[in-house]
DNA sequence: TCAATCCGTATC
DNA sequence: ATACGGATTGAC
């Protein structure tokens, strides 16, 4: 193509002919059989949300088997997409255009996964492909390449009911699911660092039944225990753990071991919510409460819908296992689709460790709440110093760094970044003040409102809580666990363990006392379920602690009279469960209502706001939340909930199809802050 | 009369 | 998002 004369019409026209047309060959026939692919295309749009029918070429025919990733021309653009099905013929009135290419015959995306993609697509009225790329990990082409290593895992260990000895019916519910049955239970467990033995033997249960198991904990220390645990109970080579942070090429190695049906039980974090598991007999789930398992991308599903979807779909067993309760486990024993298996108030007096609540000295803390002595009551000091004798003492802070929230000593105006507004902290002793959002440093602070050089921090972090403590307890080893420096684990010697909710490390043989201190902020927290969060995170720590009956202790610091610290001295996690669900139905809200935000440009919300909703329906805003972005609340009854999601789908479609600006929209959100 | 441009609709 | 088609506008 050297000539001088531009082509003619007719040349181009041809050559434009010649481009769209596939390459051409013998091979290029319609498959023999199912020559239609129904494909999954991915596109941003949510009025295209649906399957688009590709021909087969009879090349292609063994290689686009259904689940594998195939590349497809749509609109123009090439896109990489998976089959869903192989058809005989399409209800589509034109042309078909043909699979371009099959990336790899590996099917990725099986069935079961897919269809229950499709449900949590549309429960949280977002689109398919945006769920199954939380679904399917980025395909490693090396790793598929690699020889599947074969390892004959050692025989079945015995089905052992011993770590649900105290829970009524923990025993039958186990024997159910050997047996290949589909019990479904909410379970309060008491024991401390059992409960991965107890979450173990449920997996060995599902094994005997010869079915999968599929279990989702909130962090990535949660999974190598119970990855340890496991490890124990079942020897290498029956079960793979399934991270995001494993990277790609381990993360990919791990899914192709299940995909491909080697590997048949799964642990793994919100990131293997959707593992594709081959015969699914149980999906089990930790600390449900926990707000890690939701997950912060679009459409924001939390792992305990996504599980929940998948053991009814497969007809599996189901549990819901913490140290808590939270209201939506409660509403899952309530409705009756789950039994409850909790420990007697006997038990749980004589299993967990005695709760004291000591005040905090109303007069000092008025004067300033982070001194020392007004979080630390001398009842709380003495626990420690009696307990110490006999072993480690946890002391929960709830928030991670030295010094937070800082503001000016003598007028109280509370420190802020000159940049970006964000607040002041000082992450460790000596360092200069930094702003907690851009992480500017500030070295030379004085108040704008009274010109004042000194700063008092109203919150105390995890850091310098252990420096205090370090005074207190000159001879004690005080080491601190929080934020980026988190222990794995502590020994059975005295020391004192300053840690944040979550970090908790394990002591051996479990601590002889734990404190709880600044109660106060989690109380403080205007987020709707504050309450829950709080009796989650205390009684995370209560099972750290041992027993009463072996002199274990717990000092929460704060308000007696609120209803949560009454929930942890009772020791009734699951009574609290019921009250907070009773409340939560009398203030119309999750799980007793269903709640939806939109978020956008006023205009779009002004539009939302005379959309067609379920009715009965309460509309909360819109209200600004930042510069040209207004935020609309949207409230029904529960069983409205599947209309809502229909209708939010429906005026997602609708801006797509007229190209308007899109709506962020949140079914179930976490916080409404 | 023809072409450049706009708008609406389909995208397999 | 692109891509295409039909309607509309505008210049010769």
């Amino acid at each position: 193509m050297t000539g001088t004369t531009p082509p003619s019409t007719e040349q181009l026209d041809r050559l434009r002919a010649q481009l769209r047309a596939p390459p051409a060959g013998q091979g290029d026939a319609p498959a023999p059989e199912a020559p239609v692919a129904r494909v999954a295309v991915p596109l941003p749009l949510a009025h295209l949300d649906r399957p688009f029918d590709y021909e087969v070429p009879a090349s292609m025919h063994a290689e686009a088997v259904p689940g594998a990733r195939v590349v497809v021309m749509f609109a123009g653009q090439q896109v990489t997409g998976f089959v869903l099905e192989r058809v005989e013929s399409s209800e589509h009135l034109g042309r078909l255009t043909r699979l371009r290419r099959v990336v790899s015959r590996e099917p990725v995306l099986l069935p079961a996964v897919a269809r229950a993609a499709r449900t949590v697509a549309d429960y949280y009225a977002g689109t398919l492909s945006d769920v199954l790329r939380l679904a399917v990990p980025p395909r490693h082409a090396r790793v598929e390449q690699e020889e599947a290593l074969l390892r004959s895992p050692p025989p079945l260990p015995p089905l052992d009911p011993t770590p649900w000895a105290q829970h009524p019916g923990g025993g039958r519910w186990l024997h159910d699911v050997a047996a290949g049955g589909s019990p479904r239970a909410v379970a309060t467990l008491l024991s401390g660092p059992g409960w991965t033995t107890a979450l173990g033997q449920a997996v060995v249960a599902a094994c005997w039944s010869g079915r999968g198991a599929l279990v989702c904990l909130p962090d990535v220390r949660d999974v190598a225990r119970l990855d340890r645990t496991l490890t124990d109970l079942l020897g290498a080579g029956r079960h793979v753990v399934l991270t995001a942070d494993l990277g790609p090429a381990a993360r990919y190695r791990a899914f192709l071991a299940v995909a491909r049906g080697a590997v048949r039980v799964v642990v793994g974090t919100r990131a293997a919510a959707f593992a594709p598991v081959h015969d699914l007999g149980l999906v089990a789930l930790w600390d449900d409460g926990d707000d890690l398992l939701a997950e912060p991308r679009a459409p924001y599903p939390h792992a305990r819908e996504v599980l929940l979807v998948r053991a009814y779909q497969a007809a599996a067993a189901v549990l819901l296992a913490a140290h808590a309760r939270s209201a939506e486990a409660q509403q899952l024993v309530r409705s009756g689709w789950c039994s409850d298996l909790s420990a007697s108030q006997a038990d749980r007096r004589v299993g967990l460790p005695r709760v004291d609540v000591s005040g905090a000295s109303e007069h000092a803390a008025a004067r300033d709440p982070a001194a020392h002595a007004a979080r630390l009551p001398s009842q709380a000091l003495r626990v420690a110093r009696e307990a110490l004798a006999a072993g480690p003492v946890l002391v929960q802070v709830p928030r991670a760094g030295y010094r937070l929230a800082l503001a000016c000593q003598s007028c109280r105006t509370p420190a802020r970044c000159t940049r970006c507004d964000g607040p002041l902290t000082q992450p460790r002793a000596g360092a200069l003040l930094r702003c907690g959002w851009c992480g500017t440093e500030h070295p030379h602070w004085s108040c704008p409102q009274c010109g004042g050089v000194h700063l008092r921090a109203p919150l105390v972090g995890e850091r310098l809580t252990a420096e205090q403590l370090g005074r207190t307890f000159p001879r004690v080893r005080v080491r601190s666990s929080g934020g980026e420096a988190v222990l794995d684990g502590v020994g059975s010697e005295p020391a004192v363990v300053v840690a944040t909710p979550g970090a908790e490390p394990p002591a051996e043989g479990g601590y002889a006392a734990a404190l709880l201190l600044d109660t106060w902020t989690l109380l403080a927290r205007t987020d709707l379920r504050a309450a829950e969060e709080a009796v989650r995170r205390w009684s995370n720590a209560l099972a750290l602690v041992r027993p009463a009956a072996d002199g274990g202790r717990v000092v929460l610091v704060g308000d007696p009279a609120a209803p949560p610290v009454q929930a942890l001295v009772r020791g009734d996690p699951v009574g609290f469960a019921e009250r907070e669900l009773d409340d939560r139905l009398a203030a119309r809200l999750p799980p007793a209502a269903r709640l939806a935000t939109l978020t956008g440009p006023p205009e779009a919300l002004e539009q939302a706001s005379g959309w067609a909703w379920p009715q009965p329906v309460d509309l909360l805003g819109p209200v600004p939340i930042e510069d040209g972005v207004d935020r609309l609340v949207l409230r029904v009854p529960r069983a409205q909930g599947p209309a809502l999601s229909r209708a939010l789908v429906l005026l997602a479609s609708h801006r797509s199809a007229r190209k308007l600006p899109s709506v962020r929209v949140q079914v179930d959100p976490v916080a409404l802050g």
